[in-house]
DNA sequence: ATGCCCCCGTCCCGGGGA
């Protein structure tokens, strides 16, 4: 089973990449993160028509996050834990064929310090509760999304563009490592040990014609998804189309049990 | 230099993204 994650940047200007995405055969589920729709107006119909299922969780203008599976979805739920008075719409989770998947849109904490960081690093916290949780229930679990970190000057372009940047700030990256350091791996990362591979381009600078990109958006599976990883990548194409969004799909594989 | 590009809303600017 391959699972993918893709950061569309608007569901509504990205609508028919992401159909021709799921028609095209390229993955078997789809997480998607900033929809920048409400619920009221996702365009379920177009996923109806090819088959395929749909769990979305929307707010207006910002945000938003959705699991897309041509396998049924069961036990879905939204919010993330940990913060009653959250509103923003960045987290949903699901069952599909045994394995359980998070759809999550970390908060991109910019400028930092400031609020929005405290809010980054709060949130941050609350997923590691929520990590310690599934591990405990030892099922296969692939927490995928755009993290707004880069783990490692080997995911970025260039390190002195992100020196004290919310996305690259230690506070930010050790809290993806104890992730990592409790025992979910990092797909691409356990297959792809090099650097120099990237999710995200810039619309701004030419980022995406010189290649100045960051890697922030990860699949982390736990140890039973983890046993069954049988290859991950960065499938660069969607980046390349006309009216592209600035993040590119991530999957990996999942051999089946 | 908080801009350069892109998306949203009720909309020809400002907020947010990363």
């Amino acid at each position: 089973m391959r699972i993918a994650s893709w950061n569309v940047n608007s569901i509504k200007a990205r609508l028919g990449h992401v159909v021709e995405y799921c028609k095209a055969g390229h993955t078997d589920v789809l997480l998607l993160q900033e929809l920048k729709m409400m619920d009221e107006a996702f365009p379920h119909d177009a996923f109806q028509e090819i088959g395929w299922h749909v769990a979305n969780h929307g707010q207006k203008t910002y945000n938003g996050v959705a699991i897309l599976s041509r396998h049924p979805i069961t036990n879905c739920e939204m919010r993330l834990a940990g913060d009653d008075s959250d509103e923003q719409a960045r987290f949903i989770q699901a069952d599909i064929e045994g394995v359980h998947v998070a759809s999550l849109y970390l908060p991109n904490g910019n400028p930092c310090p400031g609020p929005k960081f405290d809010y980054k690093l709060a949130w941050m916290d609350r997923l590691d509760a929520l990590a310690d949780s599934l591990l405990a229930s030892e099922k296969p679990v692939v927490l995928g999304g755009d993290y707004n970190v880069i783990p490692q000057a080997i995911d970025c372009y260039d390190e002195a563009e992100w020196l004290g940047d919310a996305l690259y700030h230690e506070e930010s990256r050790s809290r993806f490592f104890a992730l990592l350091h409790k025992g979910y791996t990092d797909a691409f990362r356990a297959i792809h040990p090099e650097g120099a591979h990237y999710s995200f381009w810039d619309y701004q600078r030419g980022a995406w014609q010189k290649n100045n990109g960051i890697r922030i958006d990860h699949l982390l599976l736990s140890p039973e998804a983890a046993n069954r990883l049988t290859n991950a990548g960065i499938d660069k194409g969607p980046r390349g189309l006309e009216r592209a969004s600035d993040h590119t799909p991530v999957w990996c594989d999942l051999a089946l049990p």
